[in-house]
DNA sequence: GCTGAGACTGACTAAGTGTTCAGTCAGTCG
DNA sequence: CGACTGACTGAACACTTAGTCAGTCTCAGC
């Protein structure tokens, strides 16, 4: 909206498009409010990007690119439980992880690629953490991989309501570390003393307790 | 859409409500398709509920009691870990998951009362569990609460995914208890033995255990 | 100068949206 | 019987939607 944006139209539509996708929604969001935020016409949006489904491509192909720019700076990073604590630490993440939340629910087939690439990802990660000795061996340790991420990616999704109940801000900008201590405190107490007693834990596996057909699972 | 349906109008308006709201969002779903599927005409819609507005916040109602009635339910079966398990062992329970999947996330303050009541639920259940020996006790045992329940809201919001990468599909109608295996046995792992080993505990820790501690790291 | 390409726009279209309204029909009550 | 109620409908309403189109502007290259 400001006079002089030394940014090209397509570069401000698409940031203004993953904002009001992220905000309300992709079929709450018309051609006609992502052309205003961005200040542009309606017809040049469609001038870039030839429809609503192009450009919503357009914007997850952005937040593809994003994310996996930002694998370096997790692998330097060390061990990592939370795939997205790395992208909370960019620049203007809010509406970026905003658009991200939404589309990991909502986004079907078209997040599936991106979902495959954070598992592969946590795989590496747990893996790594494995040997460096910080995480415990596990008898389906690909099916826990995905547990955790599930869990991660599900945390992410339910910001609203994390904030709400634990005054944790998924999506804040300028969140210091120590401000996720509600969320990430009990997490931690979770994966070292665990949550069951000894006893409990065969008592509840017998239900479960099917043909190792899944064991044979294996990337 | 069947010539002799017993049931009343309203009811299978909010029937079909629920399933198309869930399937396609709320901005994704019109009267016209919701009138259509329920056999009915539009304006008997508006009729019944007044505006789509009303025909949502009757069909939150709607889930709201079935969900509460079932709490009773949930009570007797014991300790429970995941808040979703009974609600799908009942009839017809897809399309009502469903719905409550898409409006953990996209139903903002709408859901507020509803998540609210199923914390509120998983303290009693957790406290019960606690003294009956399963469950070890916590520092913080109101926020471990808060996150075990998140993460089960937040893997029932990714049903989808979880669907793909584990085989395990928690909107099935029909699933025998044994096919949510793959979810549920590393969860459990992680649940006795923890994911952790004792070292790390006390590395990661220091981040948010002690603020002193990070105003020594800046400097 | 001129040409052509591409960013960019206002005006338009056809379809779809939630909502309104007048009115039909089957019952119920006095 | 007539008055009345409530479920139910078709047709219209005003509005928004995604997408089209003709045409303007800027600017590099000849």
């Amino acid at each position: 909206m400001s006079d002089t944006d030394s940014r090209g139209g397509a570069e401000r539509i698409i940031e203004a498009a993953i904002d009001l996708f992220g905000r309300h929604g992709v079929h709450g969001t018309s051609l006609r409010s992502v052309a205003q935020q961005a200040g542009v016409s309606q017809a040049l949006v469609v001038h870039h990007f030839g429809s609503k489904d192009g450009l919503l491509r357009a914007c997850d192909h952005h937040v593809a690119s994003v994310t996996r720019a930002n694998k370096e700076r997790t692998v330097a990073g060390g061990p990592q439980l939370d795939p997205f604590q790395t992208l909370r630490q960019l620049e203007k993440s809010q509406p970026l992880l905003r658009y991200l939340a939404r589309a990991l629910t909502e986004g079907g087939e078209r997040t599936r690629e991106l979902v495959d690439e954070f598992v592969a990802d946590a795989h590496d990660y747990m893996r790594l953490a494995e040997e460096a000795g910080f995480v415990k061996p596990s008898a389906t340790p690909h099916e826990r991989t995905i547990v955790l991420v599930i869990w991660s990616m599900g945390a992410l999704a339910m910001h609203s309501h994390v904030k709400r109940l634990l005054g944790v801000d998924f999506l804040a900008d300028d969140a210091p570390p120590e401000s996720l201590g509600p969320y990430l405190r009990p997490m931690l107490e979770l994966f070292t003393q665990g949550l069951m007693q000894e006893g409990a834990f065969d008592q509840m596996t017998e239900m479960f307790e099917v043909p190792e057909s899944i064991s044979e699972r294996e990337a």
